[in-house]
DNA sequence: CCCCTTAGTTGCATAATGTCACTATTATAA
DNA sequence: TTATAATAGTGACATTATGCAACTAAGGGG
């Protein structure tokens, strides 16, 4: 298992699985089971293998749904973490990916679980992580919070169908600060994003108006 | 040199480095000496050198130290390109980095130069490139023009002092785009990237105050 | 029928931006 | 010496975007 790392580095993905419920911003996390780190809460990852994989984006989905059996609508590279010591087996490169899963199975996911799998605060994790996960949390968690800023909305983490509320409510989450609805609701009226329904969501007052991402629609 | 590609892929790293001069942006091709895709035109690039290498950063700066011998102020990563067709040494890593270049170090470089250099025009570059460096070329472009284009300015890229009137050309040619003078000042005005000299730099006409990159400055 | 809650809109003050004309300072040439 | 071209730098104003808060709309529950 262990090759000549003298020559040839130990590739690896790791894969930081985001979903938004009504409060915060949740990261998924598994409890370890095989060594180095037993037993340590981590990023879901595994070792890239060349006869199966067809990219290193293949292989973080793959490390994924052996995880979690979910499709998932996005996973994007964030960056790579390189260096002799930051896994214990010795010279290593892991390429970090995010994915987004939408808020509507997030439970379906828990219930399915193989491992020991746990949804965590994505600001401020439950756990010490593994390696150098927390770092690589935290790289994530900054490119999702720049493009959001940047302007692009987080439809994957939405159902098919959504509410502006819901909406605005994501993004809140990402950036960690109140929006103002009307400013928010402005803005994206000059958005190819968006495309409105007919259809309404009936809650607990009045019901709010279903939109859904538009065809040529990516984050 | 070829090693066991079942079990482990090959892991190198390219590196886009870019130059502007009054006209267009600009990004340094070597002619490739060995095998394979020899006497084509590519980024500069090399395998990770475990032994010698403390991360991939690190190895993208020593790739390029080999081949130009010029101190560069910043090397960032743009992402992965990966797969098992892409070098015909089997399935391969490779790690994009770019790096920028003071416009007044351009010529210093292609003058010591070892190999045969030759700058380009990074958004029409002059010659096929080899492997997939045309894609690794665009996908370096667009992350310096997103980058640009959120409000950061390539200072790395003018003299250690230099006048307003080249910093907008910069933005200007990495944009690909003509901006508003008074506009463009404006902006600056708000931005602690910048200090005000007590230097002219006495040119053609009318003398134009020099400016420096501010101590806290990051790209 | 009244009140609470959430959805969605409207109006206005303020801030940011685009546009372009204007002044300032030098070199160069008549 | 003077006029002119060229580049640096500023000022004024219209347009647009944004922050803020009040307002209306539509349903549920007493």
């Amino acid at each position: 298992m262990t090759g000549s790392r003298e020559l040839y580095p130990l590739v690896g993905v790791d894969v930081a699985l985001f979903s938004v419920d009504n409060e915060r911003l949740q990261v998924l996390l598994v409890r370890r089971a095989a060594e180095p780190a037993a037993k340590q809460w981590a990023l879901p990852g595994g070792i890239l293998k060349p006869h199966l994989d067809i990219s290193l984006e293949a292989a973080a989905r793959r490390v994924l749904a052996h995880k979690v059996s979910v499709e998932l609508p996005l996973v994007e590279e964030v960056s790579t973490f390189s260096g002799p010591d930051r896994d214990p087996r010795g010279w290593s490169v892991s390429v970090l990916f995010y994915a987004l899963l939408p808020r509507d199975r997030i439970d379906a996911l828990v219930r399915n679980k193989v491992e020991a799998l746990e949804w965590t605060d994505a600001s401020a994790p439950g756990y010490r992580l593994a390696f150098d996960h927390a770092v690589q949390l935290a790289a994530a968690v900054k490119k999702l919070r720049a493009k959001v800023e940047a302007g692009k909305l987080p439809l994957h983490l939405l159902p098919a169908k959504f509410t502006l509320s819901q909406l605005q409510r994501s993004v809140e989450v990402i950036l960690g600060q109140p929006l103002d609805k009307s400013s928010f609701r402005r803005q994206l009226k000059s958005s190819a994003d968006l495309v409105e329904l007919d259809e309404y969501e009936r809650g607990a007052q009045r019901p709010a108006q279903l939109f859904q991402a538009s065809e040529g629609f990516t984050f």
